[in-house]
DNA sequence: AGTTAATCGAGACGGTACGTCAAGTCTTTAC
DNA sequence: GTAAAGACTTGACGTACCGTCTCGATTAACT
């Protein structure tokens, strides 16, 4: 039988996320081993494999841990204007991705996922996905309300707002900032009006 | 001093990167070791890191011999038909992602950018810049041709346009295939037409 | 802190010192190598490296593991015959010094000494020392049942005795036998005797 | 064919023997190197494998160029007073052995003999058998002046004086001093009176 | 409440790869 | 042809971590 999670020493797993975090920030995702984690967490390493199956999967709960509140029902605000909801969300991700820590994390995670498609599944699932099927569905409400043409695909509109902006940042192709993303969402707006 | 360039021996460093590109399609990036390839390419590890200061570097330098076509000159066609000429681009792109062999490699280089930012910088100068101008500079055409808005940016639709793709295959938020390529190419190009 | 001696393999640590033994035997100190002991008693490198802070500390280990009967309490035969004692003891250090497997290992400790005087302290103390005074031993009881003269310093006779085989063992100023030995005995005799 | 030695520059030669001097003395035997011999003396390390075979070689000929005067006819004082021209003799051995820089040379080559017998055989040939038998020479002179009993073995005796001080010198069972030198030669002497 | 069994911190173990150093060989250019 | 220079293949160095394993010492659930 695998482990009783029943029993499981919360102190433990707290204190390895934690430590994890930490240690991601201060040498990179490269150079984070688990036994650095294991002794900057006071724990030993077999309590770090009992629960984990790899280095990138104790880092996503770690990053889980954090962002849990974007878990579940993730909805986007509906103030009636389209264009400034989508701003907001936009400008929120910018802002997630450019603040130093978070960049760290966010790309040790990417890195992983091309090669670790157990993880990458997951994050798709849990982080990914629900983010942009909100965006997606709001941008439905906008087909609804006719702020939107009703040939759209919202799926594909959503991906044409973030696409732009994970492209940058990933393959650093130029400076991500707010200007880019408002370029961003007024581009691709003018090809989602009703004509 | 550093080595003397001059006395290089060429036989070694094709064998390296050549090594070196049958050994990521063959284990992945991950599992790929600096004394793998000395041992494949029958050659001392101080050889390598003689001449390439990381894995990375190696890698890079790997994929850039095979690629070089692209170094340099870059231009797209210019049939006349926009549409057509970038129809062709993101589908060639598509192609080259998903071809299996390539995508290790491409993969393998893009995790490692997110931590080793000169061989970001020198990725992005040496190869997705000129691609990316290259578009860019097709689509200033088709504005001169009325095709496209004299207001567009065509530096930002190029990004709106392999954003997307980009982000598909990176963060494996869906299947990547040339009807998505397709989809996206559409609906940027709604946004693009004159008004 | 350093390790904890308590959870020490003694499997291991057998195996490291049997297999130097017989590398030494097999191929000479000069191309020991820590790898190959390691390899070849089926053991990490880092195990050695734990328990051991050279290649001459082990080998000093394997000899004295040997050798370990001649530890605590070294005594010569007392006959009440001082001539023919020490020439047992005289003979046997020749047929020890070359007994082929043990000359290869003893030449390496010799050697070794030379440069790492830890190792050269450790070696007097614990297999030098105790001979030599052993045979002062035995000598003083010779003064005290008139067989030599009141005046001899035994600590001295000893070196007398022992310092010729070494030194044409070590420097190879000729060839050592039983037939040297018996003369050095003669001839130091000779000086002991009362007057 | 070999190398021909009349082309051979003397410049090289004395660079090589004087820099390796000097970095046996700096660095010890151990961590002394043919690549830092060669880039000490501004030479090619072809040039020392062209022309020495070993690194012992090498440091044989360092050590003879400066003691060359010991080679060829070694002669002993004869004061005609045995006792001080051996005292003297001896002395003069425990002063070179104990001198520094000669220590760390002296012993380097001894411990190298240990493994490499060719180099044994040159160093006893060239140093050590000259220096014995003149020692031996004058006690044969002291045996037909009747100072010593006739049938004493010179070249026995001879080992008897060196040996104890060698032995302590090379094993390090106790200080080398003029002390030392003195207790040997007189409970020696005391073997060798006609009686 | 006492027993029992899994988890815990700790760290030794057999390994793999690291990045460095030096060995001895080979090739190039200058004298 | 010898010399200086230095790149080459080889192989060992000593270190860092890997993932597994064993060791008491807790600790939590079940008699």
């Amino acid at each position: 039988m695998g482990p009783d999670a029943s029993r499981r020493s919360d102190r433990a797993r707290r204190a390895i996320l934690s430590a994890t975090r930490d240690l991601v920030a201060e040498v990179g995702y490269t150079r984070l081993t688990i036994e650095g984690i294991a002794s900057a967490a006071g724990v030993g390493k077999q309590t770090i494999y009992r629960w984990w199956h790899s280095k990138a999967a104790v880092l996503f709960d770690a990053i889980l841990e954090v962002n849990s509140q974007e878990e579940g029902r993730v909805a986007l605000p509906d103030t009636g204007d389209l264009e400034s909801d989508l701003r907001l969300v936009l400008r929120g991700t910018v802002a997630t991705l450019i603040e130093p820590a978070n960049d760290r994390l966010q790309r040790a995670v990417t890195a992983e996922i091309q090669t670790d498609t157990v993880v990458a599944e997951e994050l798709v699932r849990r982080l990914l996905r629900p983010q942009l099927d909100a965006c997606a569905e709001r941008i439905k409400i906008g087909i609804r309300a006719g702020q939107v043409d009703g040939s759209v695909d919202a799926g594909l509109a959503v991906e044409l707002l973030f696409g732009p902006i994970f492209h940058r940042w990933l393959l650093r192709t130029g400076e991500l900032d707010q200007t880019f993303a408002d370029g961003v969402l007024d581009m691709v707006l003018k090809g989602l009006r009703p004509r």
